[in-house]
DNA sequence: GCACAGGTAGATT
DNA sequence: AATCTACCTGTG
């Protein structure tokens, strides 16, 4: 009975410059995360073991939470979720958007866009059921995972499973989740993480290019779904994601459309620095928008 | 009916 | 090393 509990009354983020509402829509339901939903007048989302309702009053950032949930205040994980420590603005200055009019664009069309700092394990699950799968399905099987399989939340909906609860549930009902053969990989990475305890933690911390290495032992995680993993679940800002648009993006709009993924990683590196992943957030969103060519 | 969707792995060239 | 192709399922 979701829609039936109530929500503590709503409370001011002041120091997260997210006052725009195509920003906030972007951040939380562009593809970064597939667990928020847009409600009339909020957005609702869910990660690790919280529920929260984020809108903007007045050109400031609001959030609330189901009423009944008692213990530490929800404002701190909020506030690592929405990496409210990381300086977006600064960082979206040192990108090299003067020289560069495609990703000038872009920023300008999104201002205040942010990277999520979302659970290590739920962006590698989530990120694995991405996989040609268009960003509402993805949602739409994350969300039936997480009632078939997921611990029960505040609000009477679920968390997504962990992934010991996914091992122990097996395939065959990940495939009833509409998986498809994604459902082989998602469960041969459970039973894998299920055997090397302590594996996804170590690699969360280990420096960007070695924690890669290691997530592309994973089966069905290629270079793509581990670097979305390293961007969204762990605040590596040099993490590029190359995909179906980033690819026509960088085909169209930059003129390289002869290019491999391999050599397109390269150019991305040095062409937009150590906040490649920042701008790549930026391009897609534009791309998806129809503001540049892709 | 059929191509395509925020890919990956394994085979083939 | 670059280029197929199978893999599930829903959508247009």
């Amino acid at each position: 009975m979701p829609s039936e509990v109530s929500f503590s009354p709503w409370t001011a983020l002041p120091d997260i410059p997210l006052g725009q509402e195509t920003s906030l829509a972007e951040t939380l339901d562009g593809g970064q995360s597939f667990r928020w939903t847009k409600n009339p007048g909020y957005y609702e989302g869910r990660w690790a073991d919280q529920v929260c309702r984020l809108r903007i009053r007045n050109g400031q950032l609001e959030w609330s939470r189901p009423a009944t949930v008692q213990g530490p205040p929800a404002q701190a994980a909020l506030r690592h979720y929405l990496a409210a420590e990381t300086d977006f603005k600064r960082l979206t200055d040192e990108l090299p958007w003067r020289s560069d009019p495609v990703l000038q664009a872009a920023i300008a069309a999104f201002p205040g866009l942010r990277i999520l700092r979302q659970p290590f394990a739920e962006t590698l699950f989530c990120f694995l059921c991405s996989s040609t799968k268009q960003i509402a399905q993805i949602k739409a099987i994350c969300e039936l995972v997480a009632q078939d399989q997921g611990a029960p939340l505040a609000d009477g909906s679920h968390a997504l499973p962990t992934w010991a609860q996914i091992a122990e549930a097996g395939e065959a009902r990940l495939r009833a989740a509409k998986l498809g053969y994604r459902a082989r990989f998602i469960h041969q990475t459970a039973l894998f993480l299920q055997s090397n305890p302590g594996w996804l933690e170590a690699t969360e911390v280990l420096p960007t290019g070695s924690a890669r290495e290691r997530l592309l032992q994973l089966p069905g995680v290629g270079r793509k779904i581990a670097d979305c993993v390293l961007l969204f679940g762990a605040g590596r800002l040099e993490a590029f994601p190359i995909d179906t648009w980033v690819q026509k993006l960088l085909s169209r709009a930059y003129g390289l459309s002869d290019w491999n993924l391999a050599h397109l990683q390269d150019f991305a590196r040095i062409h937009f620095g150590p906040n490649a992943g920042l701008a790549q957030q930026y391009l897609f969103a534009a791309a998806r928008a129809g503001i540049i060519a892709a």
